[in-house]
DNA sequence: ATAATAACGAGA
DNA sequence: CTCGTTATTATC
C-alpha cells in the first residue's frame, strides 16, 4: 500500500477481478479500493487463499510491467526495518515514477517485460553454477597489483565468490578505471554489478571508464540529475535485462540488476550517499544490506577510510585492500605540515596572500617548474564548536561527551546534545579552563592569492561551477571541497588551507571529514619522486594531519572506531534520533516498547522550535530499537495524532 | 477519510 | 438492562 502512515506498514489481501489476472503479477503497480478511496499500491505476491473474511477486487493494473523485483521487494523491507521507516516510503526511493512515453518507448524494443525478469531472485543459484566452470575468461587486474589482496579479488568476482573488500586507495590512484576492473570481472563472471558513486562528477569519470573497459551498451547510468524520463528509461533497461551493470549516485542504489554478482560504493564518507528523505538511508548500508541478502561480492573504496569501513574490517566481515607501505612511500608527494601564523615580514608575496611562507614557497616552486598548484579552501558555513583555547581539543560534554557549545559570544558553554550547562569547564587534556570558538576568513585567502603571484592563470572551481580537468601547465586552481579537478599529469603542488575550520566542524566526523578532503585533494599531486609536494596548514601532531603525512587513513579510521566506542558513537553503537514538537517527541517515546538497555539522551533544542532526543543501544539491538520505534509511530499515526516526530536511525549528523 | 466496534452513561 | 451517544480502531 503506497501510504506512508507507519501503522500501514503491512500487506492486505485482495481478490484479482478476471480481467486483471493475465496482467497482475508480482512487482506490478496497481490500485486498490482502500478506506473508501482509491490509492496506489504494489503487488507483492499471489496466493491461493487468504486469512481475510471479506476482500474487496483490484481496481486496476497501472501497468503489466513488473518494475518491483523480488529481489529489491526483499531488500526494501530490510532497509525499511533498518532504519524504522515504511515499506512504501523505501519503494518510493526504489521505483521510480512511472513515465509512460519512456516506458512504451522501453518495452515496445525489447524483451517482453514478464517473460525472464523474476529469474533474477531465483537463479542466482544457477547463476553461481554458471560462473564456477573453469574455463571463465581471466581478466587481467592491471592497477589492482599495486594491492596485495587486489588480483585475489579480481578473481574471486570472476568466480562469482561474495568477496567483500574494504580497498584503500593509493594516491594518485585512478579509482575508476580500478572499479571498471572489479565491474569487468563480475561480468566476465556471468553477473551484473550496481556500483554507487557521490555526485556528477564522478559518476562522469566512471562511465567514461566503463566504457573503455566494457565497450558502449554494456552499462546504463541511473542518476535523479538526468529527469524523470531518462531515469524511468534506465530503470527499466536495467529491470528488463537488456543491461546488468548500473552505476549511478545514490538513486542507483535500489536498481534492479539480474544475477547481482557485486555491489560497489566509492568514497562511502561523503555525506551525499545519504539519502534526505524518510527513512533516510545511507547508500553503504543499503549496498551492503544488499550483499548480506543475496551472496553478492562488497566493494566499499575510498582514498580515506571511515570508521563504518574499519568496523566492517575489524569484525572480519570484510577484508581490506590496501598497498604495501612501500609501494606507498614511493606513490605519495612530499608533504609537510606548517603552522597557522602566517610569517609575513618575510616574503612580500606571501604577505599579501597571508600565506604561511612555506605554503608560499611550495606553489612559487612548483608554478617556476611549469607545474600546476592546487589550493584547497573550504567552504563557508560551517558551524563551530568550541575548543579548548590552549590545547585546542574539542570541547566535549563531561556527561554525556557531547560538543559544547557558546549560545552567545558571554554566555556559559553548554551541550548541544544533553543540554547541561558545563559552568567549571576544564579541560580533559590540559587542565585550560579558557575556551576558544573557532573562525575563520577563508575565501580571502584564495582570492588574495591570484595577486601574490602576478602573471599566472588562476581557475576556481566550486559551488557554482565545478571543472572536471584542467590543463598541465602552471596556473592556479582554487576549489572548495570536493570540487577539485584533476590536473594532467598531476598537480606539482597542492596546499590544504584553514584546516582549523574543518577540524573544529560541530560534527562527530571532524577529523574523518578533514582527513577524507585532504586526501581527496593531496590524491591528486604528483608522487614526490616526480616533485609533488603537499603543504598542509595544521599542526603536525593532530591525528588526522599525522594519518594525511603517513597516507595512513586506515590507522585513522581505527584510531577513530575505538574512540567512538569509549564515547558510544556510531558505528560502535547504533542511534536514533527522534524529533519534532517537545510533547511529540515525549508522547513517541513514551509509547515505545524500547530494548531494557536502550539509553535515551537529550532533549536539546534542534532548529524552528522543535527538540531532539537520542536513543542508544547496542549494535546487537539495533533490530529490536528500530522496530519499537516503528511501532511506537505506528501508534501515533493511528490515532491521528496530529504533530509530526522525525525518526532517523544514525543520522550522519547527532549534533 | 469513514465505517465498524467498543465504551460509556442515562433513563427505563 | 437497553438504547443512544461518543471514543476508538481498523481500513483487504
Amino acid at each position: 500500500m503506497d501510504v506512508p502512515l507507519p501503522h500501514l506498514d503491512r500487506p492486505f489481501d485482495y481478490l484479482v477481478p478476471e480481467a486483471l489476472d493475465a496482467d497482475a503479477g508480482p512487482g506490478v503497480r496497481v490500485k486498490v479500493r482502500f478506506a473508501g478511496q482509491l490509492v496506489d499500491g504494489w503487488l507483492l505476491e499471489r496466493a491461493e487463499s487468504s486469512e481475510h473474511p471479506k476482500l474487496a477486487y483490484l481496481e486496476k493494473v497501472v501497468s503489466p510491467v513488473p518494475v518491483l523485483s523480488p529481489e529489491v521487494a526483499r531488500l526494501a523491507r530490510a532497509v525499511a526495518d533498518r532504519y524504522a521507516g515504511s515499506l512504501a516510503d523505501v519503494l518510493r526511493l526504489a521505483v521510480p515514477p512511472r513515465h509512460a512515453r519512456a516506458e512504451k518507448a522501453v518495452t515496445a524494443t525489447d524483451v517482453p517485460p514478464s517473460a525472464d525478469a523474476d529469474a533474477d531472485a531465483d537463479a542466482d543459484a544457477d547463476a553461481d553454477a554458471d560462473a564456477r566452470p573453469g574455463g571463465r575468461a581471466e581478466v587481467d587486474p592491471r592497477g589492482w597489483r599495486d594491492y596485495p589482496a587486489g588480483p585475489a579479488l579480481l578473481r574471486a568476482l570472476t568466480d562469482g565468490r561474495p568477496a567483500r573488500a574494504v580497498w584503500s586507495a593509493l594516491p594518485g590512484e585512478d579509482w575508476a578505471d580500478r572499479y571498471a576492473d572489479a565491474v569487468a570481472a563480475a561480468v566476465a563472471g556471468g553477473r551484473g554489478a550496481v556500483v554507487v558513486v557521490a555526485d556528477a562528477r564522478d559518476l562522469d569519470r566512471l562511465d567514461a571508464a566503463l566504457t573503455a573497459v566494457l565497450g558502449a551498451g554494456r552499462h546504463v547510468r541511473l542518476t535523479a540529475a538526468d529527469g524523470p524520463a531518462r531515469r524511468y528509461r534506465a530503470f527499466l533497461t536495467a529491470r528488463t535485462g537488456v543491461v546488468d551493470v548500473v552505476i549511478g549516485t545514490r538513486a542507483a542504489m535500489f536498481a534492479p540488476v539480474r544475477r547481482l554478482g557485486l555491489v560497489a560504493i566509492w568514497d562511502d564518507g561523503d555525506d551525499l550517499h545519504a539519502e534526505p528523505r524518510a527513512p533516510y538511508p545511507h547508500a553503504r548500508d543499503v549496498l551492503l544490506t544488499r550483499a548480506r541478502l543475496g551472496d553478492v561480492a562488497a566493494l566499499v573504496g575510498g582514498y580515506a577510510r571511515t570508521a563504518e569501513a574499519q568496523l566492517l574490517v575489524e569484525t572480519g566481515w570484510a577484508r581490506e585492500v590496501v598497498a604495501d607501505r612501500a609501494v606507498v612511500r614511493v606513490r605519495t608527494p612530499a608533504m609537510a605540515p606548517t603552522g597557522d601564523d602566517p610569517q609575513l615580514a618575510r616574503d612580500p608575496g606571501a604577505a599579501s596572500a597571508r600565506l604561511p611562507s612555506l605554503a608560499w614557497t611550495t606553489a612559487r616552486d612548483a608554478l617556476r617548474a611549469d607545474l600546476p598548484v592546487l589550493v584547497q579552501v573550504p567552504r563557508r558555513g560551517y558551524v563551530p564548536s568550541v575548543a579548548c583555547a590552549d590545547c585546542r581539543a574539542p570541547a566535549r560534554c563531561p556527561h554525556c561527551a557531547g560538543p559544547l557549545a557558546l549560545p552567545s559570544a558571554q554566555g556559559t558553554p553548554a551541550c548541544r546534545w544533553c543540554g547541561r550547562v558545563a559552568a567549571a569547564y576544564a579541560c580533559p587534556e590540559c587542565g585550560g579552563r579558557r575556551l576558544r570558538a573557532s573562525v575563520t576568513g577563508a575565501r580571502r585567502t584564495a582570492e588574495e592569492l591570484g595577486r601574490a603571484f602576478p602573471g599566472v592563470p588562476v581557475r576556481t572551481s566550486g559551488r557554482e561551477e565545478v571543472l572536471a580537468t584542467v590543463p598541465g601547465g602552471a596556473g592556479l586552481v582554487i576549489a572548495t571541497p570536493g570540487a577539485e579537478p584533476v590536473a594532467e599529469g598531476g598537480y606539482g603542488a597542492v596546499l590544504l588551507l584553514d584546516s582549523w575550520a574543518l577540524l573544529t566542524r560541530a560534527d562527530l566526523r571532524a577529523g574523518e571529514e578533514a582527513l577524507r578532503r585532504w586526501m581527496a585533494a593531496a590524491a591528486l599531486a604528483r608522487p614526490g619522486t616526480a616533485g609533488g609536494r603537499v603543504v598542509v596548514v595544521a599542526d603536525g601532531a593532530l591525528a588526522p594531519v599525522q594519518a594525511l603525512l603517513r597516507w595512513d587513513s586506515a590507522w585513522f579510521a581505527a584510531r577513530e572506531l575505538a574512540e567512538r566506542r569509549e564515547l558510544g558513537f556510531p558505528p560502535a553503537v547504533r542511534m536514533a534520533s527522534v524529533t519534532g514538537a517537545a510533547e511529540a517527541v515525549a508522547d513517541l517515546l513514551a509509547g515505545a516498547r524500547l530494548p531494557g538497555d536502550a539509553e535515551v539522551l537529550g532533549p536539546v533544542p534542534a532548529d524552528e522550535g522543535r527538540e531532539r532526543m537520542l536513543v542508544r543501544v547496542p549494535r546487537s539491538r539495533a533490530a529490536a530499537m528500530a522496530e519499537a520505534l516503528h511501532a511506537a509511530a505506528g501508534q501515533r499515526s493511528a490515532r491521528k495524532a496530529a504533530d509530526p516526530v522525525r525518526l532517523q536511525v544514525d543520522p550522519l549528523t547527532l549534533f
